[in-house]
DNA sequence: TCCAATAGACCACATTCGTAGTCCAAGTGT
DNA sequence: ACACTTGGACTACGAATGTGGTCTATTGGA
């Protein structure tokens, strides 16, 4: 399923409060940017049209929405997507610049050479 | 500058062979995909009008076109902002799924340890 | 109870993008 | 020299997107 950034923004909130209004999400990522409820509204209802999301209750009229797949899972959908198009054959360039630009501490550097040395075997 | 996938596409093409001609990047790209020479075309004037590319020289009345930025460059650039946008905060998943979604020769896999120990002083 | 606030539904609109048709003129091969 | 090929410029057009206005009616509070 194609989602726009602004659908995919919107799908994070949701998906990391498990469940959220229109309004919810809007106070929150007003906070961020200059934007309207509208604009925010409609990235519900796309969201919706397109099956991402679903009404799952209702406080008095606002509609309380939760995402039909877990941000962990569009996120890895788009990472692969992303490493198709940009990355297509060599991903040494990949995890070159990912691992010279990237802040990592020394646990999670000893945490990847882990999960290396497992997927050695 | 932002591309679309379409042109991100035609300008790899162009980035990879230094320099290339629109009948050129046409008969590569429509030996995988069903497309014509026009969609290619429009492509190349929109890099052009965007400044991504220019007219390096022509060969009787074909243009050949360079690119301004190097693959390399692009590809990196479109690896930041992908992280920025859906790994925010926490990394550590991105790297989890990289590493074991993803296929690594011995040789790769070998390749990123080095690169991590070098990472860990 | 009644009204102001506000969530929602719906619409509008400019822009970007992929797609491709049209038509012209510049090369090219004979 | 000429007809044919084909690269190029230009135009068109529908779908997707971000943006937000409008109008309605439901609610919650005074």
């Amino acid at each position: 399923m194609k989602l726009s950034p602004l659908e995919f923004e919107v799908l994070q909130y949701i998906g990391a409060a498990k469940t959220a209004t229109a309004p919810d999400v809007y106070s929150q990522i007003s906070e961020k940017r200059d934007t309207t409820y509208s604009t925010i509204k409609t990235a519900f209802d796309r969201l919706e049209k397109k099956g991402a999301i679903f009404r799952k209750s209702r406080v008095g009229r606002t509609s309380i929405y939760a995402a039909k797949v877990s941000n962990e899972a569009v996120q890895d959908s788009l990472l692969h997507d992303f490493i198709r198009k940009v990355y297509p054959e060599d991903k040494t360039p990949l995890f070159n610049t990912l691992i010279r630009d990237t802040e990592l501490s020394d646990a999670e550097v000893s945490y990847l050479e882990r999960l290396l040395s497992e997927k050695q075997r």
